[in-house]
DNA sequence: AATTTATTTAATCATATGATTAAATAAATT
DNA sequence: AATTTATTTAATCATATGATTAAATAAATT
């Protein structure tokens, strides 16, 4: 993945995605595309023929990279919810601290336009029919979960996970501690979200 | 608080707060509020200046009616942590609910210019000087609490209540639960979230 | 009623922005 | 080497966009 890989075309689509990733779609100007590149500006149209052809590239390859690592972690078989729960945490506190624009640019693009976006996610992952809904209504059987939504659970761990990266900004303004802080605090969450959804577990 | 209020330069303001709230600043264009006010383009900086001072307006009036009740519920004397936890999250659910892009608007506005926000809101709110950090401190001394960072607290509370209405859309495309049934499942997190909150306290 | 002030409109500007074109240059193929 | 194909540049377009201006109209004040 060297950033010489493919020449021109490879540095303006290495551009894009920094520009997109922090700006979004509509902020985003073909020129600071092309100035971050250091190319003519006519390359851009040239190698991808527009804005949002070159734009669809990367959010695919966004939403490809975030889900996939998902996907095949709730579908396992071998682990026990717990044990996903802990590899989720990793995982995404790993993902979103490398780069701490995928979440808001996710997130703001599906908002913006949904209807263009759900069925590309919807294609890639049904989560009613995971393996993990299917391990969670077990529990509930068995007697080892309270029969709530787990849609709650989901959302209770998608959030405590995603959301500090998400309001990071504006936890910074209310509680006035800078970001760098924030970041290594938010570390400590690896070990202390599976406790946490655990106990909410109690809860009915 | 009717229409009418205040004729011309309220109609505007009106349509600029929708306008705004839906898309932010830079994806709104002063013509979009001119049709929604259904107003004449020029009539908009006759009144306000400019595209910015307006939506600086608008911004303040948000982050006021957003953190005005925080900040008295957070420093009331008067109530416990759980009490504060459950009046938290009742205020906000309702408030949210009723308008669904306040939550969205804000962190991404911060997002967007940090720099120009956090003197704005610092003087609104220094949390860490708040009577709830105090008695999270003193519960902590007792050992009513485990020692864990409060900031953990404070960001699994808001994130519970506020990461749903951020990421309705995402989550919406991931599990296919339409817009209207998820909003009415989070009604029942006024009643979990406290309980939720409860039992993360068992946790060290 | 005459004068002053506030409001509204239509026309127009200057710059930003995504995209295209024609020409020049470089690289690959015959 | 000649020809073809790929890459790059500079110039230019068409439209979008925030803002201003001069003139017209309405409302308030004297």
């Amino acid at each position: 993945m060297s950033k010489k890989e493919k020449g021109t075309e490879y540095k303006i689509k290495e551009a894009a995605r920094k520009v997109f990733l922090e700006k979004g779609f509509t902020a985003t100007k073909t020129r600071d595309i092309a100035e971050e590149a250091d190319i003519n500006l006519a390359l851009l149209n040239y190698y991808f023929r527009s804005k949002k052809k070159l734009f669809d590239i990367i959010m695919t390859e966004t939403l490809q990279s975030f889900f996939s690592g998902v996907i095949s972690m709730f579908n396992d078989e071998r682990t026990t919810l717990k044990e996903k729960v802990s590899l989720f945490a990793n995982h995404y506190i790993d993902l979103l601290s490398e780069n701490q624009n995928i979440a808001p640019f996710l997130i703001n693009t599906v908002r913006e336009n949904p209807d263009e976006y759900i069925a590309k996610i919807g294609i890639l992952d049904k989560a009613k029919e995971s393996f993990f809904v299917k391990q969670f209504m077990e529990g509930i059987t068995k007697g080892d979960i309270p029969p709530i939504n787990p849609l709650h659970f989901m959302v209770n761990l998608i959030g405590l996970v995603v959301f500090p990266f998400i309001a990071q900004p504006m936890i910074s303004a209310i509680s006035s501690i800078p970001e760098d802080q924030f970041l290594n605090t938010l570390q400590e969450r690896k070990r202390l979200i599976p406790l946490w959804m655990e106990s909410m577990l109690s809860v009915k």
